[in-house]
DNA sequence: ACTGAATATTCTCTATAATGGATATCAATG
DNA sequence: CATTGATATCCATTATAGAGAATATTCAGT
């Protein structure tokens, strides 16, 4: 992702002036998740979540692919660029304790009986 | 400007994610200036330019002091804080050419009979 | 085909913020 | 004290985006 046009910082920075997208980043900086696991952790409605979703994929902060009936979502690679800057001083507030609670909501879904040992589990371990 | 509230980090991607407002950063980034100097180099409506700059001042990206007729802003100091790092990203964005034409308006205001040279120059030399 | 789980889209409502024009304030000067 | 230049605020309008509910789509398995 590379910046020329105001456009594309304008729309980096309006992309990131949300909270619940910022809670979504702090959660895919780890790798990435399902749409249901991102609902979990930020007990969501899933609308809205995969509305957010969809937004920060629009505008290139995001890739997803489908995996049965699975969309995985995950950070966009992004060397050299504003966003990645962005999420490089993100990692350091994230690390300060922010959306701490997200972050735990996650890793009990990570190792829990939930998402490992169901029958439903997504991904076979690729996303948890 | 300490990072905490994730509404902190809203409110400066915000402050960030408007296009006018980016341009005033390009403009100050060199130094203080006063409101009738941007509104030159931006070419924009006055009361435009003064609500853009008291936006951000009053989010904590600009400060601002009186000088006779004249109100000076500038850059408020921020360092290590998430406003800084883009500061030095912006910089770099800047660097390769955004808003180039605002900077040489200024460029030609700086050095301008208009600017020094007339008897209502204003800050003697301060800020211009 | 039908079902159910996962995800996406649509709709309406509401809140926020930007725009443009007019006007108000404020400080210096005549 | 009236005026002028510089700046700030107000108002009405418009545009954008988030919230919440309902519905649609997609896919795997039966």
């Amino acid at each position: 992702m590379d910046i020329n046009e105001p456009m594309d910082c304008v729309s980096i920075y309006k992309s990131l002036a949300e909270e619940s997208r910022l809670r979504i980043l702090n959660l895919l900086r780890k790798g990435p998740l399902c749409v249901c696991h991102v609902q979990e952790a930020l007990q969501m409605p899933q609308p809205k979540v995969s509305k957010q979703l969809a937004y920060l994929k629009k505008h290139g902060l995001l890739d997803s692919r489908r995996h049965n009936n699975w969309t995985i979502y995950e950070i966009a690679a992004a060397d050299e660029s504003l966003f990645a800057a962005n999420l490089r001083e993100l990692e350091r507030v994230f690390a300060e304790g922010m959306f701490r609670d997200d972050a735990n909501r996650l890793d009990k879904l990570d190792t829990s009986i939930a998402c490992v040992q169901r029958d439903d589990a997504c991904c076979e371990g690729e996303c948890c």
